[in-house]
DNA sequence: TTTGTCAATACGTAGT
DNA sequence: ACTACGTATTGACAAA
């Protein structure tokens, strides 16, 4: 439910209507942010995966896993229900495999067993990372020392290889703008921006939570600096709007026009200080990253 | 039990 | 090679 929504009974920027109204506009932008930053998207390889991914069987574990991971970001499936089949192949799985190949990267694993018995040659249309992933996932087989024993003494833990999405340009600049804005995302919310980036859901999630956490150990970061006894003038950011001065560092923990706001969404009653709803800003004079 | 959070960390990638 | 950064994973915890 959109708290936001429900406070007022105006039209907010992310209430369900607006959502609704702007979703193709959404959709408009994203395309012209692309022009714009021509980065090669994530989904350029993901989309040889689904290739490759519509060559095999429909509803396995892997398909579902996938889904789950990122790699099938236009399925219309929701993501509860993959997760949930994923839940259970992966439980499926782990009779079979040992913890150290369980985790995010099971659906490379089922792959690699599957590829590496049926397929003597690399599979294409795959990432480098992937192939080097299978590569290094079947050298590890090889050894025995990874997914090979069926209970008795693990090997120590031993991470295994995994891909890394690289977002393209528009899609950080959607998810910085949209996290101006809001600090938390409510589900439906969560789900609007994930399809309107072609995202999944869970990495829109992540994305929030490590940007939180991001912003908060530069927050504190930035205080430890501020608190340092030989205190010494340095140039300082400072957050402006509209070609106004909102608030400086040292202000960002608490500021003024935003004091009485309390989070835009948070479920539950946790009261951290910098989970307030910002309104968009930017940074003056080299801005970098906020 | 499920789902989401923070916090820490692992790991891939790009820049130097 | 080293470093910084970004994304993913993991574990503990809390709420529904």
């Amino acid at each position: 439910m959109n708290i936001m929504a429900v406070r007022g009974s105006a039209l907010t920027p992310f209430s369900i209507q607006a959502i609704l109204n702007k979703k193709e506009e959404k959709s408009r932008r994203l395309k012209d942010l692309d022009a714009f930053f021509p980065k090669a998207p994530c989904w350029k390889i993901l989309g040889e995966l689904e290739e490759q991914e519509e060559e095999e069987e429909e509803g396995s574990c892997a398909a579902a896993e996938r889904s789950r991971r990122g790699y099938d970001s236009d399925s219309g499936v929701s993501e509860e229900s993959d997760s949930k089949k994923a839940a259970a192949c992966k439980s499926e799985r782990d009779l079979h495999t040992s913890d150290v190949c369980a985790g995010g990267d099971t659906v490379v694993d089922g792959a690699v067993h599957e590829h590496s018995e049926r397929d003597s040659t690399p599979a294409k249309g795959l990432s480098d990372c992937e192939l080097s992933a299978r590569v290094s996932d079947a050298a590890t087989n090889a050894d025995g020392s990874c997914c090979s024993d069926k209970g008795g003494a693990e090997p120590p833990k031993q991470r295994k290889k995994r891909s890394r999405a690289a977002f393209s340009h528009a899609q950080v600049f959607e998810l910085e703008r949209r996290f101006n804005h809001q600090r938390y995302l409510s589900g439906p919310e969560r789900a609007d921006l994930a399809a309107s980036l072609k995202l999944t859901e869970t990495q829109v999630k992540i994305w929030f939570q490590n940007r939180r956490y991001k912003t908060k150990r530069r927050q504190m970061a930035a205080d430890l600096l501020a608190s340092a006894p030989a205190a010494k003038k340095v140039a300082v950011k400072v957050l402006v709007r509209d070609d106004r001065r909102q608030y400086g560092p040292g202000e960002l923990l608490r500021p003024p026009l935003l004091s009485v706001q309390p989070p835009c969404f948070y479920p539950y009653s946790y009261s951290y200080s910098y989970s307030y709803c910002l309104p968009a800003w930017t940074v003056s004079a080299g801005a970098a990253d906020p």
